[in-house]
DNA sequence: CGGACTGATTGGATCGATCGAATGCTGGTC
DNA sequence: GACCAGCATTCGATCGATCCAATCAGTCCG
């Protein structure tokens, strides 16, 4: 390992200036600039960024804790944030939690163990435990993306998923539709619900919430599974809303499954708008956040002067899984 | 922040033997170690991972560089690798190069300079430039995954992917296809293509390889697109082998929308196994790589004792989306 | 009862960088 | 020629841990 002494040597300087011309300090002469600069190219000399940050307190490592990465939601996110952060020099340590409290805990106090700069937060649906955790250890954060509004949580950067939710509602119900299923991750996304009975209030519609446990509420097969169910125990529903595109595509696979057309027979709207969804068979109609915009955000309010609370409007994408109504055709079936 | 140091003031020892307790060295007495504990306690002590990796070179860090998360391949495989460092107590850096060379290789130099114990490197089509780095920077590495033989590129890990092509294949042939195209991602599945047409061949069966370009070859859509042009130019074909999973799911994708029925028009095949070929509409028949026992593996080539090669076997996953040839119905409709 | 031996704890150097203060050098001024 | 300013560089301490050697008790034994 080639460390700054080595450097230092070579150039015939200390290790004080080598550092001087690492970082850039506009204090050293030209021509020993350009003798240390050769002397770390010819070493291959890389600063240790373990020794920079027990120096310094700053390690360039920001700690990504997110639920999963079965949904692409995240992988788009973290992808995104990942493209984001290294312009600015920094590292991304992962993880996920899969719903793990305690896993959950333990990985945060390793982020602390290794001086992480700052920690984005995701809402696994145990955000409040974890919130008082990142506290007492004193972690800079951001919360991202969380539904449910956590007292004293800020900072927050998130979409406003009540409007998401009434934009999908208010979607079905200009489409005529009068039976309409809702099937999401609970409670997690109360508040998405919240706006879509919210619209659908708005026509006097009635709802069924087809409330599904929150293991299975996450994936695709979940949504399969629950959308088997509510249609053929109330064949009379012509829409379903779920709560996120991984569970409308399930509901399209169920949909399918049970010989309902989509969008002739059966209208299906997501929300998240992930790249599957666009891909789907059919294209599925969906309620669309600005993932890069939420990216974009959590960083400046991390890194940036502190900010309070963000909230980025979604809106409605029209594919092909939704149409309407026609004359009931779900009730005849009944 | 509270350290070793403060510990040891408020147990009324030296920070070595808080050292020492904290590393479960025996030597430390009974009442002691209680002392210690007590203090660690209450002051909320957690050591900081930074000191302790420039004093002992380990950071319990390992890095991991892979092309894309839209792949689930490796959403799936990075799952499982993070959960089985995690039992050995260690973290993940991770790093996605999305096909730019120049960025991973800033991503590599980065690791280095952040002294990680190890790194698990997948192929993005540029492995060898990378892997000469990894060796000129002197990091522990494993090779996951990949395809094409490097010489030297020990230690690898890896799947069978002429076996996985030939299975492919072989599949479609005892199916009784006689006009297969291959749509895949190259030059990097060269040697699946190479095990397909190995498996065809015995059965002396003409094979049109659909190649299509490096940058849209990763993604559903790109295999939407070049099975759109090959069932429009070539309509006598009646199954598709798909060098991966993620293009095969675009193959259905165009299938539906030329009105091509799967698999009674057309049979489609892909490699992976990767969960959402299980969702799909119809479930996609596919060959499948034990994910799981390659994140195992590469876990322990990494940190074990020091092995060479590793190559896992493939099997076939029969589901819905192939099928007999039913008396060249793909040619009735030329 | 002194010396060797084991067991527990301590002291000081070290990892590889940064930080702040101190030093040396140059040139201008009176 | 002495004095001071200002620039470039050096010196020594520090971050928070570990490592190795040294110390200090006790015990055991001849």
């Amino acid at each position: 390992m080639v460390t700054i002494k080595d450097v230092a040597l070579r150039a015939g300087v200390t290790k004080q200036t080598v550092s001087n011309v690492i970082n850039q300090r506009p204090v050293v002469k030209a021509d020993t600039r350009a003798r240390v600069e050769q002397a770390i190219a010819e070493l291959g000399y890389t600063p240790s960024l373990l020794a920079r940050g027990l120096a310094t307190g700053r390690t360039m490592m920001i700690g990504l804790v997110v639920p999963t990465l079965a949904n692409p939601f995240y992988t788009e996110l973290i992808t995104r944030l990942e493209r984001g952060l290294e312009t600015d020099g920094y590292g991304i340590a992962l993880c996920t939690t899969d719903g793990d409290p305690d896993r959950a805990a333990r990985q945060l106090v390793t982020l602390k163990r290794r001086y992480i700069d700052g920690l984005i937060l995701f809402d696994d649906g145990n955000v409040s435990r974890h919130l008082d955790l990142v506290r007492q250890l004193g972690l800079p954060f951001v919360l991202c993306g969380s539904e449910t509004a956590i007292p004293d949580a800020s900072p927050v950067v998130t979409f406003d998923h009540g409007h998401a939710g009434y934009l999908a509602g208010a979607h079905l119900r200009d489409l005529g539709h009068r039976e309409i299923a809702v099937i999401g991750e609970f409670p997690a996304h109360e508040v998405r619900l919240g706006g879509a009975q919210r619209a659908l209030a708005e026509g006097s519609i009635a709802i069924r919430p087809a409330r599904i446990g929150p293991t299975q509420a996450k994936s695709q097969h979940g949504g399969f599974e629950a959308a088997a169910r509510v249609l053929t125990d109330h064949p009379e529903v012509t829409a379903v809303i779920a709560t996120h595109d991984l569970l409308a595509l399930g509901v399209l696979q169920a949909a399918a499954a049970l010989g309902r057309r989509v969008p002739d027979d059966l209208s299906v709207i997501g929300i998240d708008d992930i790249i599957p969804a666009a891909e789907a068979q059919p294209a599925l109609t969906t309620v669309a956040f600005p993932i890069d915009r939420l990216a974009e955000e959590a960083i400046g309010t991390l890194l940036g002067p502190s900010r309070e609370t963000v909230s980025l409007s979604p809106h409605l994408v029209v594919r092909a899984s939704t149409s309407y109504r026609v004359g009931g055709r779900g009730i005849v079936g009944a």
